[in-house]
RNA sequence: GGGAGUUUAGCUCAGCUGGUUCAGAGCAUCUGCCUUACAAGCAGAGGGUCGGCGGUUCGAUCCCGUCAACUCCCACCA
């Protein structure tokens, strides 16, 4: 083999690659060995992979050579998530700037367009695997829209509904005016706002007359007539149907059964009582509006209010508000805000930090918002996914840290919305009849007979539900479908390979993906999907910022493989990161994985020189025994710290003590000890050793 | 408001429940070397009251308490 000076980039990986590929070497069918069995978080198909992803795939793909050295049938599933609302974002986007307008070409032209996507960045994103060196199982291929997924969705909504564990009902939800959609609940992410209080008056009616105009500002000095709330949200006061206040606040005692005017809008609405009202804060009066705010709603059911939507879907203000109809809501603020002082009735603004729900995909502000959904009743999935964590049967990692946020989640589950009203995903398996009688079924056929035999008389048309499911909804199923153990239940595959052995994860996802998976699993094959979950931390930028589009400091993954080699990232990723702990990511560490190479590719060259130099006399020359001796003890303690490691999952430890053996031991003190003088040959004996030596360590470090 | 994590060399971090592999690694810095495996390298050097304060102990970076700073998660106070 002809050995250049240093080492190249990509020099070894891409020989390795092909010729694994080439035998398919990463084949994996059920046979007599065991399992060691992982699925790949599937990526989104929004975009390309970046280190949070590198750092991932290069973590199980450690896992899953070091298991197939160990005989194990090693099988990586590799794969891609649809990302319903995160692409269907990118598509309009995209079509956008074409020109095209979504609802205008409908919506069998929009999924043309969205698969169109997919294949274009799954493309990539499957390239970016392939270059990295992943050693997955290509012919498992799994995509969340696949035909196969597809029908496992649809049946698991069928049978959760026929089950009772999944409802249709009005709830307040979360609302994304950019996407239009219903969100999940762990959708939203809060963010601290500096925003402003803004204290309003509200006139209390005579029992004698009651309508006031708001004009009449005269109503002399002798009684206090009217009633000052505080409130963030001005633009919601024309949903406003009650104000309320403390049952024991003295100070709004004499307004018992009185009536209040709402500003804007002059309605008339009675003032309630109700002990949820704090009197320290504000002016212990608060205005209800039921429609726009959790809290307000549950105080509306309890106290029978009117429930009045002044948004419509996109943000603006609805007829329903009366005044500003058509204005953003965020537009309709500031002219509320000009109108109550026109009107004299906005007594001051105070500085206040609020926080605010933003949309984790859109970034829009989420509204609540009252709006039929379907729901999963998660208390029952939840008990069983919560067992088998605390029963030790799924073990994570690192130690417990995270189980007492999974607990405390599963403990407090919320029913999770499931519908959105997107065209990109599994859609809604619920049939409607003009009178909007509905059944679930899988197909329509299966839909007109249940309507037969429910004895409901089919009015008209079917027509099947608009709204597909939240990506979540087909993302739990992932271990268990990627071997069709839904669609096809006990097949040779799914008996084999599940549960699977290791999920690797970021802990962002815990409650999105972790806790759901093992409810399916546990609901679906009545056993955890996997015995452990290996949490990575954050991949952050060197000054320890997230790693995002507008920051621009995402480095691009196969740049840096054309630069350092896949070999040198991989190193470069998993000596900066600590188990568990977020990392920052530099590109000096992929610079020192390249040197690392470097060393051990002119190791080798060193080790060739004497290949056609041995000397035929086996003598025994003790000091190059001795030097034999010791490193063979070195290799020895090495491998029994790098298996406890291993166990410990303490990947970036063992990777150290292998390139501190490799370098400092093998390099630095055995190599020199044994290297002959120039133009001398070496003991054949030694040369055998020197070369059996290096194998090993290649093998120690393959992985 | 509740919970978790972090704090060790200029930077990024190791340090496995207390004592000779305990004060470490990589990068950065400085000095000397193009010595025929390797300058992407070799030989060496500097640099740290291991966040502050108390406690347990013969002895604490490690255990306990407390304070401080930063980070993250969860929570319906307008």
């Amino acid at each position: 083999m002809e050995l250049s000076k240093n080492f190249e980039p990509g020099a070894i990986e891409e020989k390795w690659t092909a010729h694994w590929k080439s035998k398919k070497y990463f084949n994996s069918t059920p046979d007599d060995r065991k399992a060691f069995t992982v699925v790949i978080p599937p990526p989104n198909v929004t975009g390309v992979l970046h280190m949070g992803h590198t750092l991932n795939e290069t973590v199980q793909d450690i896992l899953v050579r070091k298991a197939r050295m160990n005989g194990f049938n090693a099988c990586w599933v590799p794969g891609s998530d649809h990302a319903s609302i995160a692409t269907e974002a990118k598509v309009v986007q995209m079509l956008k700037e074409k020109g095209i307008d979504k609802n205008k070409i409908g919506r069998e032209e929009f999924l043309k367009y969205a698969f169109e996507w997919k294949e274009k960045y799954g493309g990539i994103i499957y390239n970016q695997i392939e270059r990295l060196g992943c050693s997955v199982d290509w012919d498992r291929v799994n995509f969340t829209m696949d035909d196969h997924y597809y029908k496992a969705v649809i049946k698991v909504f069928v049978d959760l509904y026929n089950k009772g564990l999944i409802y249709r009902g009005a709830r307040m939800i979360n609302w994304d005016p950019a996407a239009k959609t219903a969100l999940s609940d762990e959708e939203v992410e809060y963010k601290e706002l500096q925003g402003k209080l803004y204290y309003v008056k509200y006139k209390v009616v005579d029992s004698q007359q009651s309508t006031v105009e708001s004009k009449t500002v005269d109503s002399g000095p002798s009684t206090v007539d009217y009633i000052v709330i505080a409130t963030q949200r001005p633009e919601t006061i024309m949903g406003d149907t009650a104000v309320c206040v403390h049952p024991d606040d003295e100070r709004y005692a004499y307004l018992k059964g009185k009536k209040v005017i709402v500003p804007l809008v002059n309605r008339v609405v009675p003032v309630i009582y109700d002990e949820y009202v704090d009197k320290e804060f504000g002016t212990g009066a608060l205005k209800i509006t039921p429609a726009h705010d959790i809290n307000d709603y549950n105080l509306g059911l309890k106290h029978n209010l009117e429930t009045i939507d002044t948004l419509n879907p996109d943000g603006t203000m609805s007829e329903a508000a009366q005044v500003f109809v058509g204005l953003d809501r965020f537009e309709a603020r500031k002219k509320a805000i000009e109108k109550l002082k026109a009107d004299g009735l906005l007594i001051k603004e105070e500085d206040y930090t609020t926080r605010l729900g933003f949309s984790q995909r859109t970034n829009a502000v989420v509204e609540p918002r009252i709006s039929t959904q379907w729901f999963v009743k998660m208390k029952p999935l939840a008990e069983k996914a919560l067992h088998a964590v605390l029963s030790g049967d799924v073990k994570i990692h690192p130690e417990e840290r995270f189980l007492a946020t999974y607990k405390y989640w599963l403990e407090n589950v919320k029913d999770w919305c499931i519908s959105r009203q997107l065209w990109w995903g599994q859609r809604i398996p619920a049939w409607y009849d003009e009178e909007g009688k509905f059944v679930v079924a899988e197909n329509e056929e299966e839909a007109k007979s249940k309507f037969k035999s429910q004895n409901l008389k089919l009015e008209g048309q079917l027509r099947q539900d608009e709204d597909v499911l939240d990506t979540w909804f087909s993302s739990w199923l992932w271990p268990i479908e990627v071997f069709n153990g839904i669609t096809q239940p006990n097949n040779k595959d799914i008996n084999y390979y599940y549960p699977t052995s290791v999920l690797v994860t970021g802990q962002d996802i815990i409650f999105f993906w972790v806790a759901r998976m093992i409810m399916a699993g546990m609901e679906y094959m009545n056993e955890k999907p996997f015995s452990d979950v290996y949490f990575t931390g954050m991949v952050r930028d060197k000054q320890g910022r997230k790693m995002s589009k507008s920051l621009g400091n995402s480095p691009d993954l196969l740049d840096l493989i054309d630069r350092f080699g896949a070999d040198a990232v991989r190193f470069g990723i998993m000596i900066s990161s600590p188990a568990g702990n977020d990392l920052l990511f530099d590109d000096s560490s992929c610079d020192q994985g390249r040197n690392f190479n470097n060393k051990i590719w002119n190791a080798l060259k060193l080790v060739k020189m004497w290949e056609g130099r041995q000397s035929t006399v086996d003598s025994q020359q003790s000091t190059e025994n001795f030097a034999i001796d010791w490193f063979e003890s070195r290799l020895g303690e090495v491998r029994v710290e790098i298996k406890n490691l291993y166990e410990d999952f303490r990947l970036s430890e063992a990777l150290k003590i292998i390139y501190s053996l490799i370098w400092d031991d093998f390099c630095s003190w055995y190599l020199e000890w044994v290297k002959p003088p120039m133009n001398e040959s070496i003991e054949k004996n030694v040369y055998d050793k020197t070369v059996y030596f290096f194998e090993e360590l290649m093998q120690l470090l393959h992985p």
